[in-house]
DNA sequence: TTCCATATTTGAAATCATTTTAACCATGAA
DNA sequence: TTCATGGTTAAAATGATTTCAAATATGGAA
């Protein structure tokens, strides 16, 4: 049985980056907090308890590595700051306005496969949702009934 | 008959904005320029020649309070500036990664009137593609016959 | 029209995220 | 062991945006 470290080193050397501690703790990270959409800043503060000569450069230099080789996506929805998400399969995003979080979903749609359009070539197709996420719908009714 | 002029200011006033001659500059020029989706920069570099004692500071204030009252919205398509659009109908953007032309696109998507997606709340729904644009597909044909 | 209160504009300074730089360190090959 | 290469680091530089306080313009009331 492979661990996940594995998979990940594994995953790192299939794209031509060294597996390196910082490298492979940055990615651990992305991996088990898919549901954050983190900042740097959130990753550099996580990983700076484990890794305390962890630097500012080094998440910056890592997360653009990690996106050049197409291991991570910027996600710029909310406007302020830049967002990671860790790539596994094509999906699209929700912004909650009121509890700011980030959800992932999934849209169908006729156009999602489309290689062009208006003669335009498609390379990449992105979606985004800004709202209210059902949680916060949910408060906001509790609310009202007292 | 009115004039362009005209219907901008009432623009502004509807709105809840003073048109003064600099928001009302700013406005022509979002409406003039609107397959620009020009930067802060631009707006600025392209008023300064007529107004020489404008502000980088007023056009920020200025793009913010548009946004604010939905006259302009954000674009973050490239990743490293905001470009502004000028509200007209909803529409949808593709970027050109060989010429850096932000074009407007219309898609048509069942999911695009719904006001709900698995209990959330939908307020705004955008959209954007990159690839490569037909002109720039027509520049690398015509390359290649030589 | 003139005066006044208020909102807007302005340039300078402050802030904040990100990139650059140069020194240091780790790794693997000769 | 030595060397070359690439990665990490902290400090400094950069650049976009915001804050600040003073100057100015605006629209309404007298």
């Amino acid at each position: 049985m492979i661990s996940n470290m594995e998979r990940l080193k594994i995953l790192l050397t299939e794209k031509g980056l060294k597996p390196t501690y910082q490298r492979l703790k940055i990615l651990e990270y992305l991996d088990k907090h898919l549901d954050k959409h983190p900042t740097v800043d959130m990753i550099y503060e996580a990983l700076a308890n484990k890794i305390p000569t962890i630097s500012m450069t080094t998440v910056y230099n890592t997360l653009n590595a990690f996106q050049e080789k197409g291991l991570v996506n910027p996600v710029t929805i909310t406007g302020t700051e830049v967002r990671y998400d860790f790539l596994t399969l094509p999906h699209h995003h929700f912004l909650c306005k009121k509890c700011g979080k980030i959800i992932d979903i999934d849209i169908k749609c006729p156009i999602g496969d489309k290689k062009e359009i208006y003669g335009h070539r498609i390379d990449e197709f992105h979606r985004y949702i800004k709202g209210v996420c059902k949680y916060c719908l949910k408060k906001e009714k509790n609310k009202n009934k007292h």
